[in-house]
DNA sequence: ACCTGAACACCGTTCAAGT
DNA sequence: ACCTGAACACCGTTCAAGT
C-alpha cells in the first residue's frame, strides 16, 4: 500500500522560496527496478480511487504515476491517452453497477418489489460514487468516440434493466409496451434522479436523491401498471 | 492559507490543428483603443457561442479574448475566474430554458396538452444546445460552490414547472401529491431523457431523445393521473 | 517489452506597468 | 477604471534513449 508522498507539486501561488527549495531531485528508483506487476490494472484502480476521492478534475497522469512510484509516461504503455484511461474507468463503473442491479433484483425475489429495489440500488450507486458515475456518462468524452469495451459494459448494465422489465411483462405486471422504449424510459427516470441528486439540484444533501427515488419509482410503476387496472 | 485554485484541466491536448493555426501574432490593437462596449456581455456571448459550437473543452480564456480582439487577461476585469464565467453561461442557459418552457405552456393552452408540450420543449432545448445544457448541470463545477445568480436562474426554470403542476392539481387533472416532490420527479424524467440523448446513450442520433420524450411524457402523465381513474 | 527523462505546446492566473 | 504583456506553475503528449 503506497501512501502518496503528500504535497506533490500542486501548491500553487507559493513565492520564490519554493523555487529555491532543493526540489528533492528525482526519487531515483533503484536502477533496474520496474513495476512488473499488473501495471495496467494498478493504474486503473489508482485512477478510480482519485476520481472517487477528489473528482475527475483532480486526476492527472503525472499524479497517478507518482502514486504508483512510476514515471509519468509509463501509462502510455497501457493506455492510448488520458481519454482512454477514463473510458476504462467508465467501463469498470458500468460493470459494478450491473452487479449491484442484478444483486438487488435477485435478492429481491424478481417481483415488482425487486424492481423497486433495483431502482433504489441504481440511485444509491450514483450517490455513493458521484464522480465515478459522472465519468460513466461522459461529460468529458470527445463527442461520439467510445471504445467497444465501454460500449459493451454500458449495454450490459442496460440489459439488466431490460431483463427485469421483460420478466415483469411476461408476468402481466406491467404494460406490454415495446421493451427497448420502455426500458429507455425507466432508465431515464432513475438516471435523472441520480443526476439531479449528484448536482445538488435537490438541495445540499445528495441523499435527497434517495428520498426522491422512492417517490419516483412508485410513480413510475403506477404509470406502467395503469392500463392494467 | 493555501487557497487551492480550482484545477481546470479539461482541454486535453489540443491536437496539431491548433498548433498549426496561424497564431496571428498579437493583433496589436491601435494603441489606446480599448473595447469600451459592454465587454462583460461580449465575453459571455462569445463563450456561449464557442461552447455551443465546439463544446466546453474547447473554451479557453485566451481564445475568447482573441475572438474579441482583446488581451487574454482582460476577462479578469469582469469575471473572477474561468469557473465564474461558466457559471454566468449556465445562468443564461437557465433563463433561456425558462422562457422556452413558459412559452410552450402558455401557447399550449395551459392544459394537459400544454404540459406535454412543455416536456417536449425541455428535451428539445437540451438536444439543440447539448454543450450549453451540460454546462448548466455543472459536471465541471468545483463541488458545491454556486453563485447566487446561477442559483436563482435555476430555481426560476424549476418554478415554471412547479407552476404548471400546481395548475394541473387545481384543475383536478393529476394526483395531489406534495408539489416539490412531484415537480422533482417530473424534472428528473425530462432531465434523464435529455441527458441520455445528449450522451448518445440512446443511439447515434441525438434526436432519438425526442422520440423517447414522447413515450416518457405519456407514461409520466399516465402515472400522475392514475389514482384519479 | 517496458520504462525513463527531457522537451514541446498548450493552459489559467498573477502582477507590475501602461493609458 | 480598464487593459496589456511578460512571467509562473501546471498540464498531456512525444520521442530518443536506456534496461
Amino acid at each position: 500500500m503506497l501512501t502518496l508522498s503528500t504535497p506533490p507539486a500542486y501548491a500553487a501561488s507559493m513565492p520564490s522560496r519554493v523555487a529555491a527549495r532543493p526540489r528533492s531531485r528525482a526519487p531515483r528508483k533503484p536502477a533496474g527496478r520496474y513495476h512488473h506487476g499488473d501495471l495496467r490494472n494498478a493504474l486503473l484502480q489508482a485512477a478510480v480511487a482519485t476520481i472517487d476521492r477528489e473528482g475527475v478534475e483532480a486526476l492527472t497522469l503525472r499524479g497517478v504515476g507518482e502514486t504508483l512510484g512510476v514515471s509519468r509516461t509509463a501509462l502510455y504503455r497501457h493506455f492510448r491517452d488520458k481519454t482512454s484511461l477514463l473510458e476504462a474507468v467508465a467501463a469498470q463503473g458500468f460493470r459494478t453497477l450491473r452487479a449491484d442491479l442484478t444483486c438487488a433484483w435477485e435478492s429481491g425475489g424478481a417481483g415488482i418489489a425487486a424492481f423497486t429495489a433495483m431502482g433504489r440500488a441504481y440511485v444509491r450507486f450514483a450517490v455513493t460514487h458521484p464522480s465515478h458515475y459522472r465519468v460513466m456518462f461522459g461529460a468529458f468524452r470527445p463527442q461520439g468516440t467510445c471504445d467497444d469495451d465501454l460500449k459493451a459494459a454500458g449495454a450490459g448494465a442496460f440489459q439488466a434493466l431490460v431483463d427485469a422489465l421483460a420478466a415483469q411483462q411476461s408476468a402481466g405486471a406491467i404494460r406490454r409496451d415495446p421493451l427497448q422504449t420502455q426500458a429507455g424510459y425507466v432508465w431515464a427516470v432513475v438516471h435523472g434522479v441520480a443526476m439531479l441528486a449528484i448536482d445538488r439540484q435537490l438541495g445540499p444533501d445528495p441523499s435527497a436523491g434517495n428520498a426522491l427515488a422512492d417517490y419516483a419509482v412508485e410513480a413510475l410503476v403506477t404509470g406502467l401498471e395503469a392500463r392494467l387496472l
